[in-house]
RNA sequence: GGGUGCUUAGCUCAGCGGUAGAGCGUCGCCCUUACAAGGCGAAUGUCGUAGGUUCGACCCCUACAGCACCCACCA
């Protein structure tokens, strides 16, 4: 006997460790057709946050859904190295110790991270467990942790050189000096998308520049990097300025002069129209230089100091520091003509947060337009296709703008670049040092000390993983991939570089369809961040958490006090009772639920409740059958005979329509609309109706009656749980263990699981249209009497006589009425030519008007009627208007003005009778 | 400057050319032997604003407003 209510905990220990062990989330070889998902590496030493716990859900379920389709599921999965983010982690905890990387030296750094990922790293995969996963652990498992690959284990390193080496040869890989993103703090350069710009509040200031006979004024929001300027430009058409062009400036503070040019980058109207140039430290400044032959100064060293291009008094200060030293000097020269408040848009570093400096650097790049153009092509021609598709124009736009990508990082934790200089400065790319000496022998060589921006490693991963550059059978069965699933905000980042490199490097596409998956955030819709306090952390929804440790945790590491205050705030106006467990499953099913095509997903805490009651819901909807089927016959050998009433196979037709509407809601990524159609079903059509018809049609003295409700309660319930088994793994592979044998589920020894059962398939054949109309006539009737029952006030437990001007059209009058009878509570049911002569409320279903035999109150009754014939009334009025109107009975479709007029007249005879009664009260009175 | 999405019940969201739906919340009544994590019933909306198309618009079109996000080199 199952336990009253359903402990989450206890079933998702048990089985999850049985799937995993008994080998039933690998990929079997020669099961066609395959279905393979490949998962966003999560950075290997994260922990699970709400966005992983969504997608891997939805993924998940993906996966259930297949593999109980017969698909030769693979989930690839594996962890990704992320290079800055680790290697500040890790610097991080070397400071506390104070000591630091350089201290420390790159070899020795780099096994201080590896040791780091050893420890830290099967978190985020332990975690992924607990939602359930049934990923694909052992796959490309080469480190043996089973946790998948890892981005920079031996071999997604070579499929990293490989590319690397390809794309030099190929010449889409260069290597220049180029003005790049620099963040100052991590020194490193950082690609365009990891530069984040916000608008600030900030200061403009027009600077003079004083020439022989004229001064130009030019207007800066950085006035430091006037130290590296090396020319003024004006609009070559601009009036005021024309006969200046090709004059010189002096440059303030510097003691260097520098010529004014002409370039149509300068908008006349803006400012001054006259700019300053500072090809070094600006982008459009850089492109300036460069069509005007103006070499770029730098003057800041790598950390953002000034540097030995500038005068003297200014180096070795910081940039801001370096921003107040010379508007004073230039104050104090009276060269400063203006100060005002500017909004501006400040780049900062998407890491740490820093104001990024552009920084002329050696770095290395992908040249993107060739690559982009197949990527391109696959999306217009609609081989790949987002879901929601509208993010099919973001992906487009951002190809169509393409700019190289600089993927070389002044880091110590990632790829090394296989790139060798020699003392004459020559550059050599290799496989490998070895195969470069054997080349060069004798020659000394220095490797590239620069990394690999991460993002490189994970564009390869879709054919990496499968063995790439191998010809391995894997490619050919689960490349292209089935989806990926994945955030918006890595569109560019990774999904659309995935597409390309598979495209030149396999000539296939990394996957079919891109489902992109809402932003999660907190149920007002904010944004969850730590320093609002507003985070959830989905293992607390999943096991529960009490107030104090809820508090605690939320605040732990952070510093300033006002923080602080505003996360106890919300934690005490959230969850002052902290969080109860909710289970695996529930946090699923809210996910899905909540799944729809919309862009943010706000979790609602309320909801995840709902659906763990759902879940109770189930378990002890499965108790009722259990108490009421086992040991007994359950008609699965068909040897007795078997009855099925209009109730029986309406529900077994039911059963067929939610099959359909779940397989629709997979086909389009609906899982909202998948979630809703199973929680329906199974609460308001399986529960609140079949069960408790059932419990009559178990007292029915035929036994053949009998032996079909058994049936269809045992068969009905087993369908649902493989139904909901992509959502809700746990609790129906609990639940089918008991249901399934009663079911006549033979439970062999590779079948012992709902996870490889097959997936309810909808037969149409089953839907019974007369079924379904019968079971309609009961439910309205139901409904009906009840609400006469309700408005009636009656007190509990009295039966009362329903008065009845017409049987129910139905094709078993005898049952239905039965059924009536014992859920709407009555005495009996009595067929009159006319209802008596009373004031109770009076229901009118189709032909037939019921009553209560009743006394009531006049007065509450007078005022009931009252309302209702207004509302009647209301409805009269729009019905007639629309069908005076001759053009709505002229051109509007036949069914459609028929449909009117019967509601006319329905209306008009309701509201006859109301009337009618209306009259008897008052005249009762 | 370009682009995208959103605006529907107190809250969070579905929906759709033919008289507005769900979950949660609210309000009654009920511990009816699967479930009080439950049952039965009820209330609640000029579907952002203004036009247009249509016999008919919450839905299609146009403009506007508000919110959010993405991309972009204006000093």
């Amino acid at each position: 006997m199952l336990d009253k209510s359903f402990d989450p905990t206890a079933i998702e220990e048990r089985w999850y460790q049985r799937w995993e062990s008994a080998g039933y989330f690998r990929q079997q070889a020669d099961k066609t057709p395959a279905y393979c998902i490949q998962l966003p590496p999560p950075n290997v030493t994260g922990t699970l946050h709400m966005g992983h716990a969504f997608q891997q859900t939805l993924m998940d379920a993906l996966i259930r859904y297949h593999r109980m389709r017969g698909f030769n599921t693979n989930w690839v999965v594996g962890t990704d190295h992320a290079g800055i983010a680790t290697q500040i982690v890790v610097e991080r905890q070397l400071e506390e110790k104070g000591t630091s990387r350089h201290d420390l030296g790159r070899e020795k750094f780099v096994e201080r991270v590896w040791q780091w990922k050893q420890q830290s790293g099967s978190t985020i995969t332990r975690q992924m467990r607990r939602l359930g996963a049934s990923a694909n652990w052992t796959y490309a498992d080469t480190e043996g942790q089973k946790s998948g690959y890892f981005t920079m284990d031996a071999h997604m390193s070579r499929a990293v050189v490989e590319v690397f080496v390809r794309l030099y040869e190929e010449g889409l890989i260069y290597r220049g000096k180029r003005l790049v993103n620099w963040d100052p703090v991590l020194g490193t350069a950082v690609s365009d998308l990891e530069v984040d710009t916000e608008e600030e509040d900030g200061r403009i200031w027009e600077l003079r520049y004083p020439g022989e006979d004229f001064s130009l004024t030019v207007a800066t929001t950085r006035p430091e990097t006037m130290l590296g300027d090396v020319a003024v430009a004006v609009h070559p058409q601009d009036a005021r300025y024309r006969d200046l062009i090709g004059k010189k400036v002096q440059l303030p503070l510097t003691g260097r002069t520098i010529p004014v040019i002409a370039d149509e980058y300068v908008d006349p109207q803006f400012g001054t129209g006259c700019v300053k140039i500072t090809p070094g430290h600006d982008f459009n400044d850089y492109q300036v230089g460069r069509r005007h032959n103006l070499d770029p100064i730098s003057v800041f060293t790598l950390d953002a100091r000034v540097n030995d291009h500038a005068p003297a008094k200014y180096r070795g200060l910081e940039r801001f520091e370096a921003r107040k030293q010379v508007l004073a000097d230039l104050t104090a020269q009276g060269l400063l003509v203006a100060e005002k408040p500017y909004k501006l848009r400040v780049p900062r570093s998407g890491r740490t947060g820093v104001i990024v400096e552009p920084m002329l650097t050696d770095q290395w790049f992908v040249a993107m337009e060739t690559l982009a153009r197949p990527a391109l092509h696959a999306s217009k021609t609609g081989e790949l296709k987002f879901y929601p598709e509208h993010w099919t124009t973001t992906y487009d736009q951002w190809l169509e703008n393409i700019q190289d990508w600089c993927i070389s990082r002044q880091l110590w934790w990632g790829h090394q670049i296989p790139a060798w200089y020699d003392d004459a400065g020559n550059c050599y790319v290799a496989r490998s040092e070895e195969e470069l000496k054997k080349k060069h022998p004798g020659k000394k060589l220095r490797r590239d000390p620069d990394v690999l921006d991460t993002w490189f490693s994970s564009a390869l991963v879709p054919f990496s993983s499968l063995g790439w550059p191998e010809k391995t059978k894997d490619q050919e069965v689960f490349l292209p991939s089935s989806v990926l699933v994945t955030g918006f905000d890595i569109i560019f980042f990774w999904v659309a570089r995935m597409v390309m490199m598979s495209l030149h490097f396999t000539g296939k596409l990394p996957f079919r369809d891109v489902y992109i998956n809402a932003i999660v955030r907190d149920a007002e819709g904010e944004k969850m961040s730590k320093s609002k306090g507003n985070t959830l952390d989905p293992l607390d929804l999943i096991d529960g958490i009490a107030f104090d440790a809820l508090l605690k945790k939320s605040t732990v590491g952070l510093l300033k006090a006002d923080h602080r205050q505003k996360v106890e705030g919300y934690i005490k106006a959230h969850f002052a009772n902290g969080i109860p467990a909710f289970g695996t499953d529930a946090l699923r099913f809210t996910f899905a639920s909540l799944a729809s095509f919309s862009r943010t997903l706000n979790f609602d805490l309320n909801r995840c409740e709902g659906y763990r009651n759902f879940c109770n819901k189930l378990w002890n909807a499965t108790r009722f059958v259990l108490m009421n089927t086992e040991g007994k016959d359950c008609a699965q050998d068909e040897s007795r005979p078997v009855k099925l009433s209009f109730i029986d196979r309406w529900i077994i037709s039911r059963l067929q329509r939610v099959e359909a509407e779940v397989a629709q809601g997979f086909a389009d990524y609906r899982f909202d609309n998948l979630a809703g159609a199973i929680y329906r079903f199974v609460w308001d059509e399986y529960c609140d109706w079949y069960v408790e018809l059932a419990k009559l049609q178990l007292q029915d003295p035929d036994e053949a009656v009998q032996r079909g409700t058994r049936r269809t309660l045992v068969r009905t319930l087993e369908t649902s749980l493989r139904l909901a088994h992509p959502l809700i793994p746990f609790i129906t592979e609990e639940l089918w263990q008991k249901v399934a044998p009663l079911a006549g589920k033979r439970v062999n020894a590779t079948g012992d699981t709902i996870m490889l059962q097959p997936y309810p398939k909808s037969q149409p054949e089953r839907i019974d249209e007369a079924a379904e109309r019968d079971m309609a006539l009961l439910k309205e009737w139901t409904v009906a009497t009840r609400n006469l029952r309700a408005e009636s006030k009656l007190p509990p437990g009295e039966r009362l006589p329903l008065y009845a001007t017409a049987q129910p059209p139905v094709s078993d009058p005898r049952l239905m009425l039965a059924a009536l009878k014992a859920l709407a509570r009555l005495e009996e049911i009595r067929h009159v030519a006319q209802l008596p002569d009373s004031p109770a409320p009076v229901a009118v279903v189709g032909e037939a008007r019921l009553m209560l035999y009743k006394e009531v109150d006049p007065a509450a009754e007078a005022e009931r009627i009252s309302k209702e014939i207004a509302r009647v009334t209301g409805e009269i009025a729009k019905s007639k208007a629309k069908l005076a109107n001759s053009s709505f009975v002229e051109r509007a479709p036949k069914p459609v003005v028929e449909q009117e007029r019967q509601r006319l007249a329905a209306a008009a005879e309701l509201l006859q009778k109301l009337q009618d009664q209306l009259k008897k009260l008052r005249g009762d009175k």
